[in-house]
DNA sequence: ACTATATCGTTGCACTTGCAACGATGTCAA
DNA sequence: TTGACATCGTTGCAAGTGCAACGATATAGT
């Protein structure tokens, strides 16, 4: 009789892990702001990068080029970001934030902050090492 | 101006991370014996538990119940397992793994097993401060 | 210039998901 | 026993998902 146990395989463990944090996460900036998962990759990788075209977004943040697409029309809607195509590829769209986007940003970046203070705390000594095999298993993966 | 990297933020560098495990390891079970994750994690539990209703399931592998339930029943017509209602509480099922879902888990369990040993090969001498954490973390949340 | 090929973003489709509502069953107090 | 309430598993529904196909645009070879 061959034994396995779900709690301690790691593709399990993580899925859970990462589910509830995700989800303890998504509260705030859905609650407080309307805003769905893609909607807030979408809007954060635009703050920190500007102008940039669907296919970008979906190589950087990893998320099919439909859900990037459907992302974006949802916040072009509601007024946080522009679309236009852009001049020199016209395949290309320009998405940038508008100051109504920006400033939801200013909003919600304190309170990803605090978030993650409070992770660090959940982790304690831990949160160092932690986040450096994080960080070399993502490096080593993408 | 604000700062934020969406790449060194927790939540996100975990959902990365699982959803590409994840990934990795379905296929195998996919691929090899059409089963989807919902029913992996069902067939798993059993394996285990034995005899368990939809409700243990569901708190045991953190599924909504209506999850556990459409898997429980595409389990059932593939033959994998069997359901019948608990005669002390009628209110509850009994699934249990038929002949065909245990000899489905002998030939799965090596797999999940290879892929785990791969998995700690990646991680190096950091796997095993890696996997503590990942159960403190895990004990402290759930 | 013209044709074949590639890439971009959108959309249709089938499927999954979470949530609420439901019927069935059980529990407990009056 | 009866009635109020709780719990179990299923199902309807709206929303989200990945994937393939599509039109529009760009590129490369001839």
């Amino acid at each position: 009789m061959t034994n396995f146990s779900l709690d301690d395989f790691l593709p399990y463990q993580l899925a859970v892990l990462s589910a509830q944090i995700s989800n303890e996460f998504s509260e705030i900036y859905s609650e407080n702001f309307g805003l769905t998962v893609p909607e807030w990759r979408v809007v954060v990788h635009l703050y920190n990068a500007g102008s940039v075209s669907i296919r970008e977004i979906q190589a950087r943040v990893g998320m099919d080029k439909s859900k990037v697409s459907r992302a974006a029309t949802r916040l072009n809607k509601s007024g946080h970001i522009t679309k236009e195509t852009n001049a020199d590829d016209r395949r290309l769209l320009k998405l940038a934030l508008t100051t109504k986007g920006h400033a939801l940003m200013k909003q919600i970046i304190p309170l990803a902050n605090d978030f993650e203070d409070r992770l660090t705390q959940r982790l304690g000594t831990n949160d160092e090492p932690f986040r450096a095999m994080l960080a070399t298993f993502l490096k080593a993966n993408i």
